[in-house]
DNA sequence: GCATAATACTTGCACTCTGCAATCATCTGT
DNA sequence: ACAGATGATTGCAGAGTGCAAGTATTATGC
């Protein structure tokens, strides 16, 4: 397989490169949402996610909470600490094991993340509402394959990814 | 319409919400993508997307760089001085305004296209190997339609959303 | 023709966010 | 009881971000 000498491009073209386009999906759809709950309560993105995560699992320990909301420790426990400040959650001692800080919504914080949620299904809805009724059901059986693949590929690294693409 | 006095809480589940998921793969797709592209090169991520928007279109001026690639014009000014820095790129002043300034790939930022390209063509590979051929049409179909809701839906602002919702 | 406004872009500065080392508190195994 | 493991937190440096102000150039009004 032999290269040009004047190094032809790869095809490689913004638009049209899949992870390009969710992404640009993702982040125009949050801004607005960022925006709102950063003016109305201070809150960051990292709040906003633990938020979402304790209030549909109670006493949830850090660890746990980083794990549903594909943060690290350090951004997770600053999230928390946010939260709290706010007065949107409360952090308690493990029963058991203290080491394990179990945190949970209050109610000031409930209030916080159903108004923010109504947000975040009107945007849900003005999305859905652009697809039909099977084109919902390919994309959401779609998606989880992609969050599948998306995790291998995060924790493989681009080593890994070289490697792959090397021995094709 | 009456609300319980417990404040029931709105749906909203994170790990079933479109735009986080979208989120998520896009985000976890990215990382080694920027890891790559940060050790080997030097490159920021909107150093890379401006590298990739001038890799397919030659002596761009700034504003059509940014909206290229969805950049403020200060990530873009920023952007390209870091690639004018790296080499991989030459600012020329305009033909006939010369308040434009043309942005041109140079060989070197080629090269370094061409290898992070290849990279992020192997993602991309690896992700739709996971996809049926009528799941990409209709992902791809689908996607450009989201593209689209999305821009309006950032444009809006969260004043709009809200009125909308609450005119349901 | 010259002051003024508009346009394209850049820079400085304050602020936030992130990544990582070091640390603290607690628990487990021996 | 003590060393080491585990869960979580903190401090700090570096990178990224948003916005006001600035430069350079061109267009406009009188």
């Amino acid at each position: 397989m032999k290269q040009t000498a004047h190094a032809a491009d790869d095809g490689l073209k913004l638009s049209t490169w899949l992870p390009y386009r969710l992404f640009l999906v993702a982040a125009q759809v949050a801004r607005p949402l960022e925006s709102f709950y950063g003016e109305t309560f201070g809150l960051s993105q990292a709040g906003w996610r633990i938020l979402a995560v304790i209030a549909e699992r109670d006493a949830a320990n850090a660890s746990e909470i980083g794990r549903a909301c594909a943060l690290d420790p350090f951004a997770t426990s600053r999230g928390i600490g946010q939260l709290t400040e706010l007065g949107f959650a409360v952090r308690r001692a493990g029963k058991s094991d203290r080491r394990f800080a179990a945190v949970s919504i209050t109610r000031s914080g409930r209030t916080a993340f159903n108004r923010i949620a109504a947000l975040g299904s009107a945007i849900e809805a003005r999305l859905l509402a652009r697809l039909s009724e099977s084109e919902r059901a390919t994309i959401d059986s779609a998606l989880t394959r992609l969050e599948d693949e998306s995790a291998r590929i995060d924790a493989g690294g681009w080593r890994t990814l070289i490697e792959d693409a090397g021995a094709s």
